[in-house]
DNA sequence: CTGCGGATGTTATAATGTTACAAATTCTGC
DNA sequence: GCAGAATTTGTAACATTATAACATCCGCAG
């Protein structure tokens, strides 16, 4: 790899956000599942950003802008995006980011910066199958994975490697 | 792998117990940490049964016994014993494990039973060795790895694949 | 004995997530 | 279009998990 990934690097973020939303909108549609407003500005603002956010972060950007909502919105639209691949829960962090590989059947690896907070989401088969034989070996049906590595990124390395 | 993991399986729990205990009191001498009796106790109570225990569960177990326990107290036990790699959070269970592999440097990998609760610590080599190159891909440097699997133990399978 | 540092006790509070039920909206069959 | 069903949202209260801040205790070196 020459380049490195996106979120570790300037890009139109612009073009993330409105891409995440243009698939999530095909999804749904194709699933007959309803996007409704709420669900697409939650979705639209766990895309605001490459690192994973909170739900009572997204809470609190609802409520600035007027909408008055409470815990059970935004979990009941984390939910709702969830089922349908289009964020991820990253449970080393208790916070949601949006899914970079929507629609594809995968599982999700991330590694997260511990320093600038961006998280990359990754698929790679040979991690897969590696950690699928190990289950496997001890007769553990695997039904789902949570891979998160933490560390740190490519921008943040000899910048402050501690703390 | 012919014989199902021990917490697949009946045996001497006590066995576990003690064996944890008696790691756990070498290495802290080792290393000049102290195992104090409120430590000891929670290493103990999270060696009950090879089921990841929340922090609430634990103080309860303790007030049980009398002991005039309050969060802090159960986290700071909780941070010491992690500290010294005697137990592994769980995150997507925000609950806690005995670790069994005390001592070895390791990457702690679960399965983790959906049925019945028992998790399996594994150490994998493939697996952890396919981590570190697919975040070396990205030029990330890997500094901790949560890694969770949820499905079904072979004990459980057969019987109440759902729910 | 005295002071120092680690460990613990105690109270309060923050952060995260859920339950339960009412109201509104959207869909479906007719 | 309309009645009824199903889904979605609003709202209030509450449950669970985790931390902050500060006082106290205990073992030990000097």
């Amino acid at each position: 790899m020459s380049a490195r990934a996106l979120p570790y690097r300037p890009h139109n973020h612009d073009d993330c956000v409105s891409q995440a939303l243009a698939e999530a909108r095909a999804i749904c549609q194709e699933q007959h599942a309803r996007l409704t407003p709420t669900r697409e500005r939650v979705l639209e603002l766990i895309w605001e950003s490459h690192k994973p956010l909170g739900a009572y972060d997204v809470l609190a950007k609802l409520a600035s802008e007027g909408h008055s909502a409470a815990p059970p919105t935004v979990y009941r639209a984390l939910d709702f995006l969830q089922q349908y691949g289009l964020v991820h829960r990253i449970a080393s962090l208790n916070a949601f980011i949006g899914c970079a590989h929507a629609g594809e059947h995968h599982t999700g690896m991330f590694l997260i910066c511990r320093s600038c907070g961006n998280a990359l989401e990754l698929t790679d088969t040979t991690v897969s199958k590696a950690i699928h034989e190990a289950a496997g070996a001890e007769a553990f049906v695997t039904e789902a994975i949570t891979l998160e590595i933490a560390g740190l990124c490519p921008s943040c390395q000899g910048e402050q490697p501690n703390g």
